[in-house]
DNA sequence: TCCGGGTTGGGACAATTGTCCCGTTTAATT
DNA sequence: AATTAAACGGGACAATTGTCCCAACCCGGA
């Protein structure tokens, strides 16, 4: 993929500082961009002024592809939250790829399945679980990936106010669940695991 | 698709009354589903006893695509709501077909975009809007569809226990709304009253 | 250095939703 | 028609989450 992209003329490299957007949702766009670099998050962003942020996009993942296949208008927006580097990808040349590249297509749809799988998961965890079980759960996201995320964008990412967030990280640290200073986690992967483990059945 | 699958020795028809089921959340299939008559509701049974619905299949839909592609164990339960008749498709013929015909890869494509789309959507204002708002867009979805649906299953769908949907369709009812204060929802007095009409008295 | 905007942490209270529970209604079966 | 199980409707109270607000802190630019 990527030889292929640095090889062709029709795709160019993009550079966006944090807060740029990479994609503004209701456009209409042109492109597929392809990260090479950095952090953005994928929300939307509904009239009450309120986001959803669904997923953290990083190296080597691709956004605007629903819009590709679908020729809609963009669902959500993408903004840097670091800086960024991506390709800008015609979606020409992205059709191209689904249509002639069979292992490209395979590749897209395995994709795609999962993004529904874990957005369904998400999406169920999220309206019948605890907020602090979402909580641990997207911090152990955060720690896997190697994030740091703002408090707003750890809420928006959980559906939640802020103030609901510092309330339910102040009653894990509390309950000894989580020795915190300020924001940064002292738990490993497995720690974590361990400590999801107590919200089973 | 309906005469491949007719002259296809391969692919079976199946019957399931209500409340059977044709996926079991965690196992492991061999065959899509392509139903052909009946309602089927699509859901996960989290291990605290609740159940988030995604979605009510109809006729024309398929399901356990998602397993076809990425191999996995099932993501959720598929259950008959009204008798349903299906045909089973081996994972050998769905792949067939997604690699053999492009119209079919498309569609599918398209059908997995436009499923990411919704699901991210939904999973946005359920979170983000007042239950009220989510409440109205699934009485508007089961008029559209001409569904009859359960209180416990529309709950379900919503994310929430029976008496919270109880309470919030007693709300309406009792401020008489014909459109919600600042929300999007494009029904006039006629239609929402119509809508209503079955949970009066 | 000092100022101003953004982020953080949390108190107080209101609004929303869940849990438990029980009486009523409906639907299916004997 | 009688019986029984399931679905429905809602009261009372607990738990959760949102809204509003203010104070403390950090950090870059005048």
């Amino acid at each position: 993929m990527e030889t292929y992209a640095v090889n062709n003329p029709a795709v160019v490299q993009k550079s966006f500082a944090p807060g740029a957007r990479l994609i503004r949702q209701g456009d209409t766009i042109r492109h597929v961009y392809m990260i090479l670099d950095g952090i953005t998050k994928c929300y939307i962003a509904e009239d009450n002024g309120k986001d959803y942020i669904f997923e953290f996009l990083g190296k080597g993942e691709i956004t605007g592809e629903l819009e590709a296949i679908n020729k809609g208008a963009c669902l959500c927006n993408i903004e840097a939250i670091t800086p960024v580097q991506a390709y800008a990808i015609p979606h020409s040349q992205f059709a191209a790829l689904v249509q002639n590249n069979p292992t490209f297509n395979q590749l897209l749809l395995q994709e795609l399945a999962t993004r529904i799988s874990q957005t369904c998961i998400r999406a169920s965890y999220q309206q019948l679980y605890p907020l602090e079980y979402a909580l641990l759960r997207l911090l152990t996201l955060e720690a896997d990936q190697h994030l740091l995320l703002a408090k707003r964008d750890m809420a928006a990412y959980l559906g939640i106010s802020v103030r609901s967030f510092n309330r339910t990280l102040k009653e894990l640290r509390e309950r000894n669940i989580m020795h915190t200073t300020g924001l940064h986690i002292d738990l490993t992967k497995q720690q974590l695991e361990n400590i999801l483990k107590r919200f089973e059945e």
